[in-house]
DNA sequence: CTGTTAGCGCCTTCAT
DNA sequence: ATGAAGGCGCTAACAG
């Protein structure tokens, strides 16, 4: 491959004058201008990003990491920061954290030492405080779905507790009073806050939550399933279920299917999930819609203001979930 | 951050030396060597990969291209591709090529620009002369899901004629005779492919195939679904459907939900796809099952051998597909 | 075993 | 407007 001084050489200028013309960082007369280009055109010449990145220090990089790659919530997540990186010629390097501490700090500590311009992170297993250290080392990044209030303003989420409430406050205003919650266990705060607005929720109409109607099990289609069949063997009657996660909830219908339960006629089901996940399902859920891909985006620009000070910080939007109704609610008669 | 030079001087030594235990490429004398390893550990010393691969002319990289980030098919690959990558301590940047020429050829090149050690590559819309092209400038590549003769022993890839047979003899096998069969139009040659082993295995038992039962579509839902009630509404007559691409076939079964077809009862459907994808469904669809996690594994441990000649070439997998029996397609009575 | 030195390819003053 | 030279951080001979 051929490097600078070659096409210095074949054009007949110093290397400066094809640094300047290559970076468009100061003029230089036509006619060398014209010989340089000549020059790189034949050549095929293309600047050693190594070489530019130890000069400047940076290497026009977004450090990604993900939980998985394969999840249809992470592959909504890289579409959206993708469609901005895009834009902005940034390449993006994947990591996967697996949902494991160590995973993620090995992949995060790689990541910073790649020198990526910015990083967008879901990391869920890593504490706070560990999470801190090691962002201070890369100020430019955010936190995608969590929020850590010394660095709220690195934060991109949503807020858990309004999306419990308001997916139980929908069930409510559809007539329901008896209403189950499955909900994911030990995944952090994220179901413990939406468990706490479910019971807001339920308090808010004058209703005690029982705790015989709430279930907390790994988020997995199995476990999902099989707490379904217990609920519906204790003597416990319900009309509806709110359920944390989107493959519970397949997990959850499989349950219904197999007991011959109407749903919605006899059970109303809905889910926190992204909306598009469920869109060839049959029959479609009704959801708690969690915009991923419009927080990445806002992750996504969020980060590259960070890192490029020319660049305007995006308005700070706060997102809110948005009920969508599918066909597995239906109002209580 | 510290640099080698800081720590050469807290240990009290030369930055060879440094490099030495830091790569562990020659033997230092064991205090001095304590006394890296404490300077490191003080100044949390990282070396700068940059430096390291101007150096190297490497960078510990896997370049990958995928159609998007963010369907399953794509995910699957991506995460076979992670699986391997971990291993070798590679890191993974990720490009998506959106099924556009222009895309694919600029993505493909910064790629090959970033020196990424090796490349993997799905790539749709490229010419197998572009991409023979460009893959002069990094042998170290391996097509996935794509046959280039030329450079077959850089291709991971399952025989879609094969797999088209297959899937129409699973039908042929359970007595069905008049098979439909609706293909993706205008997604190069794979398709082209299986509808070809679509009509050997229908010669191969006598059976004369009716243009009347093959139909090509965009691969969208929307157009499954319009395409599945054109068939329905035509007067011929048929017991199976052969759908070749798994979006395609939520709109077939939607078609024939709404008009009140029974699957499998009055209708079977079978389609390509990969099995993960759709255990969660109901009903379980029937699938030729396209192994892509598999090929992609497959891929990355070859792409690495031909980056590192230390490593084993793979074993050439010829990787066929196998029926997925879901809840689909019945014995024909 | 260890230190010195010459690059890797590029950018950036600094003179001219 | 242009060229020369130093340095980014590291590795790899080469001497000792």
């Amino acid at each position: 491959m051929a490097n600078i001084k070659d096409v210095a050489k074949l054009a007949g200028v110093s290397i400066s004058t094809v640094s300047r013309v290559v970076n468009n960082s100061a003029s230089v007369a036509q006619d060398k201008s014209d010989a340089v280009l000549r020059a790189m055109r034949e050549l095929s010449y293309q600047p050693n990003t190594f070489a530019k990145s130890l000069v400047s220090n940076k290497s026009d990089t977004l450090g990604i990491l993900v939980g998985n790659l394969c999840e249809s919530f992470f592959g909504q997540m890289m579409q959206g920061i993708e469609q901005i990186a895009r834009q902005y010629n940034k390449q993006l390097i994947i990591s996967a954290g697996h949902h494991n501490a160590a995973i993620e700090r090995e992949a995060i500590q790689a990541l910073i030492n790649r020198r990526c311009d910015a990083l967008i992170l879901h990391a869920k297993a890593l504490t706070d405080y560990q999470l801190m250290e090691l962002l201070e080392l890369q100020p430019a990044s955010v936190l995608i779905n969590r929020h850590i209030p010394d660095i709220s303003d690195q934060c991109i989420y949503l807020d858990n507790r309004h999306l419990g409430r308001q997916i139980t406050e929908y069930l409510l205003e559809n007539g329901h009073r008896e209403i189950a919650a499955i909900m994911e266990a030990g995944s952090g705060f994220d179901c413990q806050e939406r468990q706490q607005g479910y019971q807001d929720a339920l308090a808010a109409c004058g209703i005690i939550s029982d705790p015989k109607l709430i279930r907390q099990v790994p988020a997995t289609f199995t476990d999902a399933y099989k707490v379904t069949l217990q609920l519906l063997d204790s003597k416990r009657p319900f009309t509806a279920i709110f359920v944390s996660q989107i493959t519970m909830a397949t997990g959850v219908m499989k349950a219904l299917r197999e007991r011959k339960v109407q749903v919605p006629g006899d059970i109303s089901v809905i889910a926190v999930g992204d909306q598009k996940q469920v869109q060839y399902h049959h029959p479609i859920l009704s959801l708690g819609h969690y915009p991923i891909l419009e927080m990445a985006t806002q992750a996504t620009q969020l980060a590259l203001s960070l890192c490029d000070s020319a660049l305007e910080k995006p308005p700070v939007i706060r997102f809110t979930s948005e009920i969508a109704s599918g066909e597995t609610v239906s109002q209580r008669v």
